[in-house]
DNA sequence: CATTATGTAGACCAGTCGTTATAATAACAT
DNA sequence: ATGTTATTATAACGACTGGTCTACATAATG
């Protein structure tokens, strides 16, 4: 694998995470990157199409990993997800509010403009979704109990993670942590 | 009140709905809008910012007054918010998913880019949660209860938004309904 | 050594961005 | 009718946009 075209993408999601699609422009990835502007469309031919979206369906497969690992430390789900969104507030306060949810804007952004990104967003928001389904079904919860509290889960912290991020704090981070683990442990 | 100043900040909450800040040019708002080009500047000095910052309150002030008079129509809390998620739900399906959550992409594009922008954004989400949380004081939930839920409400269903915008199905929205209704009725 | 991919370097294109300056016109009070 | 202000029109600004192009270096393979 190429280092440049890895450096390329990484930047990419960096810069989509904290101003957005058109917010983003190939110039900044180029120069941020230190990669050679030749080289952005050697590696991405289609342009900045192809860019975000593979940037976007990466950024999907570390968060998704990310939550794995974060679930994991903990045996009971609703402690393990409370625990979990309490980190990204930390996160998102360590970012200074520019990190967290690396999907959000670029996926509103382009929803009914861009097929092609369209796609990578919905398969990269369904990797977050599977990862909290997940650890509830081994938590015990039904397939369908699991399923639905999968999508809630994600809604309610991506939602929390916009708050925080416009208010400048992790307090309304730290409410959905809160009331996730009541919802969970009933 | 001028109506061109009026129709140029409706048509800027618009466009800025379903395609962000970045994404929405001042060319395309004085197009879309009708209103004469040299009209821009008139009544908005300070550019782009201004307009951003005026529109951005102005669909909080919208947003927060429907909520309210989608609440007045159940006494019950749990079901008249389920019942106004169900309604966001249809009304996302029906503009095709380029509508709702008006402030999404402007909140987390200008988040730590432009002070003015952000301070409106906050003061717009504040009255969303207020609005939340004047229902369920009504409904005798204690003031910190309303307050917290207020926050956590809006969190879910702006999360639910960008799920159902992402997914061109209201279905992420109508778990969020319903699963808000079970926090609510316990 | 010659040939062929592969990758680097950046000038360059037409078009758009937000913004500004200047001027014409409309509205209105005096 | 005159002077004043509010509004609209036009064109241009410099900076930047996504994207293309050619020239060149490097590496691998014959």
């Amino acid at each position: 694998m190429s280092n440049t075209r890895e450096q390329i993408l990484q930047t990419t999601c960096g810069l989509m995470e904290k101003q957005g699609y058109h917010g983003t422009g190939l110039n900044e990835i180029v120069k941020e990157s230190g990669a050679p502007k030749g080289s952005l469309y050697h590696y991405f031919p289609e342009g900045k199409e192809q860019i975000t979206s593979e940037a976007v369906l990466q950024s999907g497969k570390l968060t998704a990993t990310r939550i794995q690992n974060g679930l994991s430390e903990n045996s009971n789900a609703a402690k393990a997800i409370h625990d979990f969104v309490l980190n990204i507030a930390h996160h998102v306060e360590a970012s200074e509010f520019a990190a967290g949810s690396p999907l959000t804007s670029v996926a509103m952004e382009t929803a009914t403009k861009s097929e092609r990104i369209n796609a990578a967003c919905r398969e990269a928001y369904s990797l977050l979704e599977t990862a909290f389904k997940e650890k509830l079904l081994e938590c015990g919860f039904t397939k369908t109990k699991a399923e639905e509290l999968g999508t809630f889960i994600t809604a309610a912290v991506e939602g929390g993670i916009i708050l925080s991020r416009t208010y400048h704090s992790g307090d309304p981070l730290r409410m959905v942590a809160k009331h996730l683990k009541v919802l969970l442990s009933q």
